[in-house]
This record gives C-alpha cells, sequence and structure tokens, in this order.
DNA sequence: GACCTAAATGAAAAAGTTTTTCACCTACCA
DNA sequence: TGGTAGGTGAAAAACTTTTTCATTTAGGTC
C-alpha cells in the first residue's frame, strides 16, 4: 500500500516537523501522481495549488520526506533527484528504459547472498540498493 | 574481463571515430580505475596525463564511449554521472558508507527472481543493477 | 611526406540544477 | 495570545551539463 497524505502527515508531526500549507501542497501533488517527478515538475503542479512557493522550499520538503523514508528518491536517466510516493514496504524497482514507467516489487530475497558476502569480506551489510532495468510490453510491441 | 583500452580502440576506429590523445587519456583513466568516476574526476585523473583537456571533451568522449556500450554509466545511490569501465562478466559492488572501499563480487543469483519479474509484469530484462551499502571491518573496528 | 576534409577540440558562454545565506514569517505549544 | 523554533522566499552562489564557434588535427588520398 502506497502511503496517504494522511498518513504522512502524521508521521512528519510526530517527528517534529511543522504541518505548513507548502507541505501539504507537495505531499498532494506527490501522493497523487503515479508516476516519478522532478523537483521542476513537482514544483509547477504544485503552482496551480499553491501559487508562490519557491523552488527552495520543494527541495527542502523533498529532502525532509525522503529522509523520513516517506518518499523515495528514484535515479534515473533523467536525474537523480526524481521522487515518487513511497510504499510502506522494503521495496524495488522496475523501470522501462524507454518510457520511464516504473512497476514496484517486494520480494527480493537477498538475505542468503547478503550473508554470504558478510562473512566472506568482513562487512556489516546495512542496505541494499537493486533495480532492474528492461522494456515493458508496451514498448516491446512498439519496437516490432 | 574489463574491456582493455586497445579493445575500446579498436571498437572506435571500426565505428568510425578518431583516435585522438584526448580519447586516449580518458580511456586509459577509465580502464585503469576500479571505482566509478563523475566526468570531474575522469578531468582530474586525465589532467595528469594530458594537462590541458577540457571537461566539454570528457561529457563528449563519455557520451560516446557510453553509446558504443564501452562503457557503463551508472545511476547509483551516490549519483547520476558516474562511469565505469564496462565489464565483460557481470559484477556487482560492496561499498562501505564510511570510507568508499569497494569489493566487487560475482555470483548474484537474481535469473530466478529475473524470471519471476518477467512473468508478471511482461517486462524483457535487460539488466539489473545490484549494490549493497555497509561498513567494512575497519571502519567497524574505528567506531568500536 | 604533403594535402584535404570531416571530425574533434578548447574556450567561453549559456542553460539548468542544487545549495547556501539571510531577513522575515508562522505553526504550534504553553 | 505570545514566544520561539522551525520554515519560507528571494537572491545569489556553487555546480553541472550543453551549446556555440573559431581553430586544430587524425587519418585517408595522392
Amino acid at each position: 500500500m502506497r502511503l496517504t497524505e494522511k498518513k504522512i502527515v502524521e508521521v512528519l508531526r510526530q517527528s517534529g516537523y511543522k504541518i505548513t500549507p507548502q507541505r501539504r501542497a507537495i505531499l498532494e501533488v506527490i501522493t497523487h501522481s503515479q508516476e516519478h517527478l522532478t523537483p521542476s515538475a513537482i514544483l509547477e503542479k504544485v503552482n496551480y495549488i499553491h501559487p508562490g512557493i519557491g523552488l527552495v522550499t520543494v527541495y527542502r520538503t523533498l529532502e525532509v520526506l525522503s529522509n523520513l523514508g516517506l518518499i523515495c528518491r528514484m535515479h534515473t536517466a533523467e536525474g537523480c533527484h526524481s521522487y515518487k510516493g513511497a510504499l510502506q514496504e522494503h521495496h524495488h524497482h522496475l523501470t522501462c528504459t524507454e518510457c520511464g514507467r516504473v512497476v514496484e516489487f517486494t520480494n527480493c530475497d537477498l538475505g542468503e547472498l547478503e550473508e554470504r558476502l558478510s562473512a566472506q569480506t568482513g562487512f556489516n551489510i546495512e542496505s541494499h540498493l537493486l533495480e532492474f532495468l528492461g522494456r515493458c510490453r508496451d514498448c516491446q510491441k512498439a519496437v516490432a
């Protein structure tokens, strides 16, 4: 389940952050979008709801939300600062290299590999980044 | 095995690109490095070999090499514009978040997961990005 | 080896993105 | 209804990436 705006506001408040109209507007944009959005794209959409918000505020809000794990930062061909609404669970992405569509999946089953690596290298493994790239059904058709 | 400079030069020539000293210098840096490098980091290293090369040339060369699949553009947690030598062999990295040390490993065993995802989503999966993050033995000691 | 030409280069500037600074404002608690 | 820590917007700084253009050069041809 994707986190709702309400749930995110709750977590923000519990973490000691203030709930400003700007943050609400940014949240509304992110939680209502299915794609990943760049800060500029978010700003553009936010300005329909709340004109006058600065790009700086968007950047700052995204950083807060991202640090709390409430939104998800994506590394796409367009740049390093695309964000999308986060899932509650640990998850990964399968991204279409052609159209950018993103599918989420949850069972990565890397525990065994992680243990093996840990034993071999002495590393204390804290996290992992796993992303699959390919072509979605539509883009495969488009080529054919 | 990582692609050698010689092999890359051969492909470049066959593809109709000229072999300039600048390109040679950039190739030397990339093929001799074990890490992912940003354009600026590449420029810095290149300037030891061939002072006076412009960052523009680095960008242009990286684009050519990347388009030919001779180097690999990485979208990692650290950034979106890092490049590394393309390996003939499939591999991944285990990176220390403290000191940046990188250990490579090869058996990722993601075939099963890949098949499952492919079947579920209709994606034709072309590649994956897998990176583990943690603390190496030394950095664990340093904290204790 | 000298010549020719398309491709490549470097410098400068433009365009874009992200961060920093700072004076002012406001959400929220007592 | 204050007081205050935290948040905001504007401007500017700091970076990164792309574009432009005059000059140079790699590599083929004679």
